[in-house]
DNA sequence: CGCGCAGTTGATTAGGTTCAAGGGATGTGG
DNA sequence: CCACATCCCTTGAACCTAATCAACTGCGCG
């Protein structure tokens, strides 16, 4: 055994990952052939997290391009206030820490697991040399940051729209987009927060979402089912409320 | 004369250009060689647009790298009730519609002008060209879009607090740091933005926003001078009360 | 000089926060 | 397998802030 929390792969080349998950089932490392994918995977170091753990703060050099390998994490803010903004979410195949990679900046948000995660990080000065020689995964990289900054505008406008219930239905119909599994006329969602977590993301308490959340179920256009499932069933309806 | 709204500078080399502002005082073009400007001179194509005049809107093909010449503009989402929510202000030398550089994707957010401006616009095929040619240019990009994002992020932490205050005061020294002349131990900000404006700006009213700015006036904390003008008369404190 | 837009100010209202208490689910150890 | 503890969620009532609606002001401009 390795440790419990912090498996180096680094003599072995990954073979634990090579041929598994993190590399080939990343986009950015997509294009890569058999003998530079070997490469990446001699720099990467795994670390597990527990849920709730931080990985990097506000103001840290975090000097890691860090892939999810299982799992799910979020990066967050503190509003002047004191609440948790969450600003993303980001699951099997997504990567955090891009900031630092570039300018060696420090963070500009927390990062943290929802659930038990496992990462993949691969060193910042090892990711900068491989990205000279690989214009193509900057290019992914780009595109990868293009969408960012589009879901973030989106989150935007969702924050800057006043009405509570809004809010929530948007942020329902995006989860139920990422998350859902089509149940015939149904849209199962896999909530992956709490009813705070939900409300951080949305900016406003608890309570306001359990509110809105049963008002939407006695209109008769969600199901809840336990804390953790909504059944959607009726989206074309929840959008025109939205 | 070459028309009034529109001036192409292709036959020319965009001499009007060359020496001039658009490129070497473009950041993402300050590594080029004077060879390399040169060719990027004869593609860009200028445009001139009215204060408030829409340059591209969300959905659009706006195939076009646009820099920012003279004057300001806003990248903008209208919220579900229908209200202008700012995503973010472009001034001189920075550049606009690098998503759709990219993948050729359509316009996330829609873009136009706070005051009279000019763009230089470069089409997409030329310059995924350069690109491909000049990867410190593409990592001029990236950079400046992860300090994009970081905005946004900032953007998304002010949209997230409660307070009306707060949001404001946030908003001020932002404006301040970008806009603000020190005028011994005052900071003089000169506001790119109507009272509507900043109130779309961080997701209030306009109502509010006056209300709030003087009540701050009031508390002596700053002075209001003329509609586009503050006097921030004590930084320290207005920071405290955030 | 007067028109029109932008900003201000006031009164009212509505919606969400806050504070407080009760109810369920989940998981652990006996 | 049940009992218990904990955490999370729900529900209620009072309050408060910012939106709304409406009228007024004043500045800038033709």
């Amino acid at each position: 055994m390795a440790g419990k929390k912090s498996i180096n792969c680094q003599e072995s080349g990954c073979l634990k990952c090579h041929g598994g998950f993190c590399g080939q089932r990343v986009p950015i490392f997509s294009g890569l052939k058999e003998s530079d994918y070997a490469k990446v995977a001699g720099l990467i170091v795994h670390k597990d997290y527990d849920k709730g753990e931080m990985i990097f703060r506000e103001g840290d050099l975090f000097p890691y391009l860090a892939i999810v390998r299982t799992g799910l994490i979020k990066t967050f803010k503190y509003t002047i206030e004191g609440r948790e903004q969450i600003l993303g979410m980001f699951g099997e195949g997504d990567f955090v820490g891009e900031i630092n990679l570039l300018s060696g900046k420090p963070c500009s948000a927390n990062c943290a697991a929802i659930n038990k995660t496992g990462l993949c990080l691969i060193p910042r000065d090892s990711f900068q040399a491989l990205l000279k020689q690989h214009s193509d995964i900057m290019f992914l990289i780009l595109e990868e940051l293009a969408t960012r900054v589009g879901r973030l505008e989106s989150l935007v406008q969702q924050l800057g729209t006043q009405n509570a219930d809004s809010r929530l239905i948007a942020l329902l119909i995006q989860l139920g987009e990422r998350y859902g599994k089509d149940q015939g006329e149904n849209l199962l969602v896999e909530l992956p927060l709490s009813r705070e977590g939900l409300a951080n993301y949305i900016g406003v308490t608890r309570e306001t979402v359990s509110r809105k959340l049963n008002q939407l179920k006695e209109d008769g256009l969600i199901e809840l089912i336990g804390n953790r499932k909504v059944l959607i069933k009726n989206l074309v309806i929840l959008r025109e409320r939205a």
